[in-house]
DNA sequence: AACCCTTTGTTCGATCATCGTACAAACTCG
DNA sequence: CGAGTTTGTACGATGATCGAACAAAGGGTT
């Protein structure tokens, strides 16, 4: 038992209409009261209540009167492009970015430092990361609601980072106090590259993106929602066992995912520094090992899309046939696994984090 | 978005309170309505009402004035023990079996038959499961609310089979229409075994529970609940790859985990018919195999805790050890994955099944 | 035995948010 | 210019909770 520890009483059911409301105006910009209350359940009457609430909070905004068939015109509502925003930092192994979106997840100014922080302590980074993020955020000139920062490793609840594989001074880092008394979250990059695939690109609710990099990590969507398991650490996927006599890996196991997959063992096994010119046959065993793991979470999970990402796309459409390929001749249910290449590219994790902050305020008026 | 499409009126935050109440019952029975109060916020008088409604429903029993401390002594309040009552089936590959569990998910009555079911039509087994079903619901004598079955396979929402490998005549079966009119509902064998490790012997809201039988299935519990997949089919963890240079399988790939860990396959490399003679290093293999599939998926999902059901809590301790061993090799971020063998045996799951019926009772009064 | 203290459960008016209905507003079409 | 249609608001009714006051039922103390 224990579902849900919250009592109802009148205060959660209005918190939970105004989502509802903020909800339908998210999915259908622009729309009238009319066709919320149509959309909801709720009456016009309730739904006009809570838009006057929404409007005077600045979460939404009214255009001009919307004419053309029969009948009173509509006044259609959506959300207030001058409204509370979000701001988003990335840190990355090379480089920092900052981004400032507003409630609808439009980027309104980004900015990016390259900046090597392999051996640096986190103050550099973090600095630097400040800088940016004041820039944007005079820029963007918005009301800035909280910060979001992505980080390429496992970090807890709010703030903390716990562990890094290629930042690795930052375990345990704080980066809390960032920016003058902004409340500040922390988030897994892969995890951020899924919701921006999800959010951004008409992604499925229910999705594994496979994030490829020095490391392989996996975002989960399940049911809309990021699924970061019981400890925050789930989506670890680059240390499947995709062949148990394979190459010692510095997780402790031989033969893991990320020995064949991951940037580095691409580049080492194709003699060359340059991921264009990897040879035919490394992509093949790539390609061959995504598909014995995919194939192992699919199954698992039963999520019916695979989105790949980070250094995958850039290896190509060819790659991509070749794991569905090998998915499919794994999979034990699903005859129709989908396998895609991100389209964001690499600024969708940032512009994620961004829009986490927004998203929340869009959740819990 | 669109996280929950249900709109909040009145009457919804009845029920949910009414849910709320019947929850902090179920979690610490005997309980009365003052600390209900304090432990859901609710006001006692908003209690009070709530509970006159669940007494008049039969869903809750008021004891005797229990005395002791000092001040007015409490009137304490437990699930009725002859409330609505659910009725559990089992349809196996070698038998039928029912039970008659009341609110508490208490077994009031049970049976059980042998009937081979392999090459038979689901008519044979529906029948005896029909008779079975009578039977038990005459001895408990209680108000039956529902029906749940418990199936080998995959199963649709509702009362479909959609595919049970062991029984290749029930592709596509309806258990619908089984006992006069009450509603029925059908959920995998292995998905119940997991719910009643869960409710029943203490389980963690977080759990892989693995299903040792002919092939390998998991129940996975996230957060307390039941996780099925976008189509209902998630769990499976039989064609993990762990040799992919391994055997064939049926499933059309090599080296899936049940062709080391399943029991034919057990059987077959113990060159004997019996679970208790088989030889160490056939108990080793599957243990390799156990931890290489099970790595996979802690690592994915960053479970605490994996439960050993089916044949494996036979194969003793060691096989527990020598599975955690091989599992914590591989796990990246956990160093405390238990690994547990199920206390429950064979009856747990058609005990978990009659128990959905209640339980949704009480969530949804 | 009488009294005080503590805790439980109920009663009752106030408050809050919804619903249903009625009505005014605004525009198109014939 | 009027009929028809759709939108948005106003207002009383309903349902559910809250807060406070009150009656009930003991234990402990003198």
């Amino acid at each position: 038992m224990r579902e849900s520890g919250a009592r109802a009483a009148g205060g959660d059911v209005r918190r939970h209409n105004l989502a509802l409301v903020l909800g339908e105006v998210v999915d259908a910009e622009p729309v009238s009261r009319a066709t919320i209350a149509a959309r909801t359940g709720l009456t016009r009457g309730t739904v006009s209540s809570l838009v006057e609430e929404l409007l005077g909070a600045g979460l939404l905004d009214e255009l001009a009167a919307a004419r053309g068939g029969p009948g009173r015109p509509a006044n259609p509502l959506q959300l207030n492009r001058s409204g509370p925003a979000g701001l988003g930092i990335e840190i990355e192994v090379d480089h920092v970015a900052a981004c400032v979106v507003d409630l609808t997840g439009a980027v309104r100014a980004t900015a990016r430092a390259a900046s090597d922080h392999r051996d640096a302590p986190p103050g550099v980074a973090l600095a630097r990361a400040t800088e940016l993020a004041r820039a944007v955020r005079a820029e963007a000139g918005l009301d800035v609601a909280g910060v979001a920062v992505a980080v390429p490793g496992v970090v807890g609840t709010d703030g903390i980072v716990v562990r890094a594989p290629n930042l690795p001074r930052w375990s345990g880092a704080d980066v809390g106090p960032l920016l003058d008394g902004l409340p500040v979250t922390t988030a897994n990059e892969a995890d951020l590259a899924a919701l921006a695939e999800l959010w951004f690109a008409d992604g499925p609710p229910d999705a594994l993106y496979v994030s490829g990099g020095v490391g392989v990590g996996a975002g989960i969507v399940l049911g809309g929602r990021l699924f970061r398991g019981a400890g925050g650490r789930a989506g670890e996927l680059g240390h499947v066992v995709v062949d148990p006599d394979g190459p010692n890996c510095r997780c402790g196991g031989h033969g893991c995912l990320e020995q064949v997959a991951g940037r580095d063992a691409l580049l080492r096994a194709g003699r060359t520094t340059d991921l264009d010119a990897l040879p035919a046959h490394v992509l093949d065993a790539a390609a061959r090992a995504l598909g014995v793991a995919l194939a192992g979470a699919v199954n698992l999970l039963d999520v019916p899309v695979v989105v790949l990402g980070g250094i995958y796309p850039r290896l190509g459409e060819a790659l991509r046939a070749a794991v569905h390929d090998r998915l499919c001749e794994r999979v034990v249910h699903r005859s129709d696994v989908q396998v895609r290449l991100s389209a964001l590219g690499p600024g969708g994790a940032l512009r994620a984090a961004a829009a986490t902050v927004v998203r929340q305020r869009l959740l819990r008026p």
